[in-house]
DNA sequence: CGGATCATTGAAGTCCCTCAAGTCCTGTGG
DNA sequence: CCACAGGACTTGAGGGACTTCAATGATCCG
């Protein structure tokens, strides 16, 4: 990879990465730090597509067809892994375990996002918030993010409420029931999961497992 | 492709040709007909994913992670174009530029499903019906099945229900808004469209362009 | 100290769901 | 040929999960 490399990037919190609708000359890998993918509705309405952690790939959506479909911002500082659009296609003619790696992230993604579809068509609230603490959850642990059972949850309730399409009043609610039940705390930043079955049951998660994923 | 084709596949309405989970050894190109992509809940309830239309890949999922995300299914008589899921590999070896466009389909899903997020979170029923009958619309006008203002959707309210999260109750109701309107006709299997640019503004959909599509 | 952001809580309202019938159509079998 | 069952669509009524409105407290910062 290190040929299509050109170099890192350091932006902090807040900054804005790719918008909807652009074409960036230049895709990401993120090394640290965390993000946020999103949509906005011409009513101004806001939803979270995905969380981005580390290790994630950023543009592959402008990388093949030139067009972002959501807008990708940096929720904590994060330091990313800059690579050259125009060596894409060249990418996929030199190196094709790259290219079916690329590919597979891509299919990652499809497979999650009908997940959240799920979640958001299907189920209740509370089900959908214990979705979403465990996925989040699983994923950390995957990446050794997890110690004595909490980890770093950077983002704000709103972010989770746009995430799920509930409102950010029920998703306080929610939150502290869990909370009540002693099977999620999310406060200042940090998420402890006491009894991560429970929650998964709560959530009708069937995979407790995190899903294999290539490094780009 | 005649080279990984392995053959062709003619199913009647009703069948399955995919399960989620598992891990088929065939994949497939729809040719002619129309299809259902959905998930199952432990509760039974379902969410339907994706519909179906020719030239649409099924089982990417399956190629690149060995497991697909989905259930997929026949919902008129479809004839599909059968590939050999070994060949995969050597397909990314030998044809760079069709794995390019085996990542841009996946990377078209993966913009569609956020959109179709964006719909289930945040739009309102109405909203959200506009918006899939505008997508099936569009999607099948620039495949040439429009006549006349009207297409073939052979699916039924309970399909669309399941695709927006809303009740079934929920979503004659808002159709029959949408037909009173003037706006969208469906009934018997057709679907006629007098206005679309009325029915797309609804919808806040912002672009009534098909996407370009590669084919596989 | 004023302003901004975020979390929290109570109360009122509404969009949508569930329940319940009833119609129409098709296919099936006596 | 008619009775019956099943599937899809339709419509009304009531209830509930979630939204919106509103206010408060906590924390941080220039």
């Amino acid at each position: 990879m290190q040929r299509f490399k050109v170099g890192e990037l350091v932006v902090d919190a807040g900054t804005p990465i790719l918008m909807e609708g652009s074409n960036s000359p230049q895709l990401f890998t993120a090394l640290h730090g965390m993000g946020l993918r999103y949509k906005l509705l011409a009513d101004g309405k806001r939803q979270v597509v995905n969380m981005i952690f580390p290790g994630d790939f950023i543009g592959l959506q402008a990388g093949v067809m030139g067009e972002m479909g959501h807008s990708v911002e940096a929720t904590t500082k994060m330091t990313l892994c800059v690579f050259d659009r125009s060596e894409f296609w060249s990418f996929f003619k030199e190196r094709p375990d790259r290219a079916f790696s690329l590919t597979w992230l891509a299919a990652i993604e499809e497979h999650f996002m009908g997940d959240a579809l799920t979640t958001i068509g299907q189920r209740t609230a509370l089900q959908a918030v214990a979705w979403a603490l465990s996925r989040l959850f699983i994923r950390a642990d995957a990446l050794g993010m997890v110690t004595n059972g909490t980890m770093k949850l950077p983002y704000i309730q709103q972010d989770i409420a746009d995430a799920l399409g509930l409102s950010l009043v029920h998703t306080n609610k929610t939150l502290s029931v869990l909370r009540s039940r002693q099977l999620a705390h999310w406060t200042d930043g940090t998420l402890r999961v006491p009894d991560l079955a429970t929650l998964a049951e709560i959530a009708m998660l069937d995979d407790l497992s995190a899903r294999k994923r290539p490094i780009m």
